[in-house]
DNA sequence: CTTTTATCTGAACGTATGTTCATATAGTAT
DNA sequence: ATACTATATGAACATACGTTCAGATAAAAG
């Protein structure tokens, strides 16, 4: 071997996942070239082929990574199977609202690219989008069963509370008025309040 | 004079804006062409020119007609300055709902498409965007006030409703599940319970 | 029928696009 | 020092872009 794989794509790599993601996150995909790209990472447009095949995988890394992070997340914070469906439905705004509110360059892009994405792509991340979505109906349908919630449509309400819940990254700024856990705070009160939760936990 | 003036410009014209919506909701803006766009008209692409200045114009003129329509659509449904909060509240949910679901083309470009607008043409529409927002914190305002609502924070929470309606047109398809009107009817109970009001109007 | 003019065509403009590749460069191992 | 190879350059490829415009077309007005 003559030298470690890699050894300046450890750092170029990287930087030019993060071009890209700030780049099409400001311009949107199809407005940004690749050429931009390099010139972001300080580099000829030719050069970024040794860190993507083309321009459509830079976009689809970006994308299947933000959402890989989102399902781990609530993985890790989803909790045991017994605890009350309040309580599941508290852990999974915080949950949400930790994960996006760092990362808005990436939320931006998952939300607004998606019909960038190849047939084959786009199928892979709806899945992934998919089964974050019946996390939370999954805790929504127990507490219909339980009567802890008064909700007449599992489905509706789930949309409703993501709905509610990504319409914050279009806003939210680290330092704008609302701490993050005020923030958090105030999005369980209303999520709470939503699902007509019968009391606190 | 001649020819009254568009004879044929009173038929294409309708046609250049309606391609230009199906395929910027479809494509986006930036990954559609001038050409496309002909195409779908049936036409060469120079002479859309007659129709639009530029494709920017085309853009902006479906983004604002939507935006208008919307604001026209709600001071038609405000009524009375006496009725309750929750009057009022309940019909900006029937208002919003049944302006957008039909209409998801424009819905889209509206939402997807602010960046690739010129700085002038954003902060217009920003401007209505933001009057359209103020319409429905002018309601939980009032309400905060004479206690009818019980909320915590107007703005979160307009912005939270606001977030709940939009990403309805996301996934709504007329040959759904739901009739509009049914939608409508969840969507409204979801709202009331979402700020705490107090009993039924 | 002739004139007028709104509308459309077809070609051209300069510039930009994603991707490829032979060649140059510079770190690492022997 | 020498050989090796991961990485970067710079130019080229065919194709596409938004926009312009001289000229063709066809419908209404005189």
């Amino acid at each position: 071997m003559a030298r470690t794989t890699g050894s300046h794509s450890q750092k170029t790599g990287p930087r030019v996942k993060q071009a890209a993601q700030s780049l099409f996150a400001q311009y949107g995909y199809a407005a940004v070239s690749m050429r931009q790209i390099a010139a972001e990472v300080g580099v000829q447009v030719g050069a970024l082929y040794n860190y993507t095949p083309d321009k459509q995988s830079l976009l689809f890394t970006l994308m299947q990574e933000h959402m890989s992070g989102l399902l781990a997340a609530w993985k890790i914070q989803q909790g045991p199977e017994n605890r009350t469906a309040l309580q599941g439905l508290l852990a999974f705004v915080d949950c949400h609202l930790r994960y996006h509110l760092p990362r808005s360059e990436a939320v931006f892009i998952a939300y607004m690219e998606l019909r960038n994405l190849t047939a084959d792509n786009f199928d892979h991340l709806e899945k992934m989008r998919k089964s974050y979505e019946d996390a939370l109906e999954a805790i929504i349908k127990k507490a219909m069963q339980t009567g802890e919630f008064e909700v007449a449509d599992s489905k509706i309400v789930t949309l409703a509370i993501i709905g509610m819940l990504k319409e914050v990254s279009t806003w939210y700024r680290p330092d704008g008025r609302l701490t993050e856990e005020a923030l958090i705070e105030r999005y369980q009160t209303m999520a709470r309040q939503l699902v007509g939760a019968r009391a606190y936990p």
